[in-house]
DNA sequence: ACTCTTTTGACATGGTCATGACAATCGCGG
DNA sequence: CCGCGATTGTCATGACCATGTCAAAAGAGT
């Protein structure tokens, strides 16, 4: 089991990454200020430390230079709200693993763990190339083809895409699609992710009226069928 | 799979370089003591061993020599962030195969790299020419065409050229591009890339505005088709 | 100091995304 | 089996953001 310790003091935004870590069965730890964060820290030992700058108490820069100094190693992955806010710290030579800035979907987070993870030993590769249907979708050339006729998808589109193939099969929630795709600081209606699905449907679906693999979970939410 | 051992205390540095070298397709090791490393180079047989000369524990110094010491021919490629430091230790004789000063840009590390694994044997000879439509691009002796007519492009303009052909049919970021590219310590705005995007298609492309290599990849970066 | 390269900033343009309206459909209870 | 409210499908619209583009400033090399 990997464990994660979030450090972060906006509750909602703690709230929403603890949730998603355990979805992807992560075992998440809690701190909400910098001093918590580095007894736990010297304490216990994490697979990664997911590390916001902006804490009470200690920031998140001293909370990363005291594990250093200290000899501590855990992977650290900041988060900042703005570019500028890392850079300066980078310039420190903090020695965080990588960074983020906010806002930002649980997708990228994910990604973005596993990259650290992997790192560090083994961990499954990212998601490269998937079919289903007559549907060919490679990731890394942002290509898609049905039928054998290339069609085109925008970024985010992309981005729901990959969610569903990665949980294909269980039903996703909007509110599910809107943290993880979208980010927690963003807040689009969930309109708009109908707005996706029937757009998507109209690209990779034969019968885009009468959807096979982006199929409605009525009141719940879409799942996705390969 | 190319293996590559990275000594470097430096964090930040060590994240790039490794993260260079794996979106290179190189499987990366690191240590970020002399002692570690040693041990580790001991151990397993790596392809090469990129060392920084400060070192807490050992200096990358008394690595180099015990290695040899010890019989290990593993080719070394030393990091130093000063001229004289390398001049120093030149001088007695080390046994490296190369060595670069901070700072410098990925590609120039990686473009060591493989001269020194060229040298012993194993790897794919470097770029030197190659051809897309109507362009012929001969990178040794820095020349373009396009349909014959010579035409000049910058240092920088055959780099980026370069990644993009190494990188045929995959999509990069303007990050992608400003790490490997111009290397992680320096941080241009993107609109630098997109004016390089810009005034490369202006020279390569048939018709500039409607690309057909250099292609757009919204909101992502770009992809490069042959 | 001159020239060429690189970076930055400003502005125009086009694509993408978010929103709301309305129609169609579903589920539930009668 | 029917009807009603709730949910989803669908489309048109406008705001916004990313990119295309140019010009001028800054930097590097000679």
């Amino acid at each position: 089991m990997t464990t994660v310790l979030v450090v972060e003091d906006d509750r909602a935004v703690l709230r929403g990454i603890t949730e998603s870590l355990e979805l992807e069965h992560f075992e998440v730890a809690q701190a909400e200020d910098g001093i918590t964060a580095l007894e736990m820290a010297q304490e216990t030992r994490y697979d990664i430390i997911i590390l916001d700058l902006l804490l009470p108490g200690k920031t998140g820069e001293d909370v990363c230079r005291e594990l250093r100094g200290s000899g501590n190693d855990t992977p650290i992955l900041i988060l900042s709200n703005k570019q500028e806010e890392f850079d300066k710290v980078l310039g420190l030579e903090l020695g965080a693993d990588d960074y983020m800035t906010k806002p930002f979907g649980t997708r990228e987070l994910l990604a973005r763990i596993r990259a650290i993870l992997r790192r560090g030993g083994a961990l499954t590769p990212d998601l490269v190339e998937y079919s289903f249907g007559e549907v060919w979708i490679n990731f890394k050339k942002q290509e898609v083809t049905r039928s054998g006729e290339p069609l085109k998808l925008t970024a985010k589109e992309f981005e729901v895409m990959r969610y569903f193939i990665e949980h294909e099969g269980e039903v996703v929630s909007r509110k599910q699609l809107l943290d993880e795709v979208w980010g927690y600081e963003t807040f689009p209606t969930t309109r708009t992710v109908d707005n996706f699905i029937l757009s998507l449907r109209k690209k990779i679906e034969g019968d885009p009226s009468n959807p096979r693999h982006i199929t409605t979970a009525h009141s719940v939410g879409y799942k996705f069928i390969k």
